[in-house]
DNA sequence: ACCAACAAGATGCAGTTGCATCAAGATTGA
DNA sequence: TCAATCTTGATGCAACTGCATCTTGTTGGT
């Protein structure tokens, strides 16, 4: 059916579908690794590692959904997921009586010390080992271009 | 936290998270484009067109689950609402008496000819205007190495 | 000071996904 | 041939996501 390119190569179209199987199937991979170590998915290692980054101060929801590249209703969620596990606390903004202020707790530094070790073998396993440092390279920087 | 580096480089973690952030994004800005047009989400697209290149056969559904990497209850409530919305038949397999043969009906075509030059401008739009023939062939090579 | 517009965050509801499990049919091996 | 095992596909249930909308609070113009 594709076939009123217009403009589109079919190495573009291919580039594309790969895009988007393989690193989907990448993460899938990793999350698979996590989930069998009875540990909790990415997003949770990776709002949590945002917190962690940005102590003492800790960030407003709003702030991290940008990082994160979530949706509002989907990080409010995900807070309370997080705040309900004990991960994290959340305090009332001082400059703003709507807001809040996200910080991760020990109980959350305490998972991403056990996320890690997991997390940086599936990364090794599905991501690192099939690439040199050359590749990586270019691959980052091809990505960087997309955004 | 990661600083048990033990193996990973920091380019390389980057470089990972590039990945999955980069193109995530991408992929929500182009069903996004789907979506704003009243058109129904990417997997349908990829689901039809692979029925449509089967032509004349056809696919069993655990075939069509194998090239979408989807998992076997996703592709079989797949096949329920393609089949409730009319785009897809599906037959009994008589070499099989559990399976069935999915095929790709006229509405089915109907659907990808008015799905593509939607996702063909988007692609255009987030993906192909941000690289150049050399780009894309060297994404396309580093994605490979992932499979 | 006031009101309109806007921003932060939460939530009800419907649709989707993940997980576990099931039923029915194929395959195998003794 | 027939039971044990495996494969195909479906489904109940819980968790999660998307969408629309709401509440509460801030901001900017007059």
């Amino acid at each position: 059916m594709p076939n009123e390119k217009r403009d589109l190569s079919d190495e573009t179209v291919t580039a594309w579908a790969r895009l988007v199987r393989i690193s989907q199937a990448v993460l899938s991979k990793v999350e698979a690794d996590l989930k069998a170590a009875d540990l909790p998915p990415l997003s949770w290692y990776d709002a949590l590692l945002e917190l962690e980054r940005a102590r003492p101060d800790g960030l407003r929801p709003y702030q991290l959904q940008e990082r994160m590249l979530l949706a509002q209703y989907n990080m409010s969620r995900l807070t309370d997921r997080l705040a309900k596990a004990g991960y994290i606390e959340r305090e009332d903004c001082s400059d703003d009586g709507r807001g809040q202020i996200l910080k991760i707790d020990s109980a959350g530094r305490g998972l991403l010390q056990r996320m890690w070790p997991v997390y940086r073998k599936a990364i090794a396993a599905h991501f690192a080992e099939k690439l040199d440092t050359d590749e990586t390279a270019a691959l980052s920087r091809m990505l960087i271009k997309l955004r």
